[in-house]
DNA sequence: GCGAGTATTCAGAAAATACTGAACAGCCGA
DNA sequence: TCGGCTGTTCAGTATTTTCTGAATACTCGC
């Protein structure tokens, strides 16, 4: 295993992280875990990854929180050690749940409420704002659907990008 | 047209804004643009929305930059003024390639150029990278596709969206 | 109960991000 | 050319987020 491609994995997820709006930090970690074959001890963490212990501590506190890290003992140690779990969707899958809920759930509904309050002649306004929530109600009513069974969804996408004809991206 | 509900839904939007990786204040400015029928003024947006000349300012220029907010010129007015264009959905396009581009795909060529380095026997890691690998390309396709095409894709997701039974939320 | 080794917490430090407002620039009419 | 009005810029400030490390808590063997 080249160590170089490896924290290149680990570097470049920690900031894909913010993309699912998990800080640096705990992507770091959970990457570095995901790569990993042995159980690493927090030592081995903050070492590989110059952080502090407290830092560690809480991101894999809150990495067991989602379910994606496991705490084990190992026999005849007495410090804890920590693995991925295999299934890392289901992280992504509560954390967009958990965004969604707190994010997009209440803009839509602003935007209806706000919709029945627009006055009767201002038709400018009203055609734009109905397509907007158009578009969004479909949006949610996907999530909802996608968001619901994790399963499902793993081979909805993967069937729906089997369908799709090889393309290649630029500068391939 | 009700104000308490108009400044709800320009807050709640500036919120999800940064679901999309825009700040709070630029959602807001656009929020309160798409909510208007009149073209605003600096000192208008800045008074209704409490924040500063220079941020107003700052924040109108990368809006007209997205597309989605023109700057108009009123007869006999030396002032500037500003409306947003009728298409939203063509900022959040934009923005979605450009996040795609900046934090998606590195990872996911990361992780690529990581699993041809993992070492034969170490099949645990191999397994789990390979299905993780599969399902982001798989989200890549999607996503290429997606976002190539404005147009295709919105009817795409009006037709998907048709297609899901509708299914009450909780609380509904 | 004590001490060594380890984990957790959290107040404060540091870093990242967003915002302000004063200085400056551009424009126009007098 | 000057003065008034408006827009833009950016150095500095405020706010938010993240991280550190010392204090504390826990656990186990003695």
């Amino acid at each position: 295993m080249n160590i170089d491609t490896r924290s290149e994995f680990v570097e470049s997820w920690g900031s894909m992280g913010v993309m699912w709006g998990i800080n640096r930090s705990m992507a770091r970690i959970h990457a570095l875990l995901l790569a990993t074959r042995e159980p690493l001890g927090l030592e081995e963490i903050t070492d590989e990854l110059g952080m502090s212990r407290g830092n560690a501590s809480m991101c894999l506190k809150e990495l067991r929180h989602w379910g994606v890290v496991r705490r084990v003992n190992l026999t005849g140690e007495r410090r804890d050690y920590y693995i991925a779990e295999d299934d890392v969707w289901s992280m992504l899958f509560r954390i967009a749940s958990e965004r969604k809920k707190r994010e997009f759930d209440p803009a839509l509904s602003a935007l209806q409420k706000f919709l029945t309050s627009i006055d009767e002649e201002d038709e400018l306004i009203r055609d734009r704002l109905e397509e907007l929530e158009e578009m969004l109600r479909a949006m949610d009513r996907l999530l909802q659907r996608f968001l619901a069974s994790e399963g499902a969804s793993r081979g909805m996408l993967k069937f729906l990008s089997a369908q799709i004809p090889y393309r290649a991206k630029k500068g391939e």
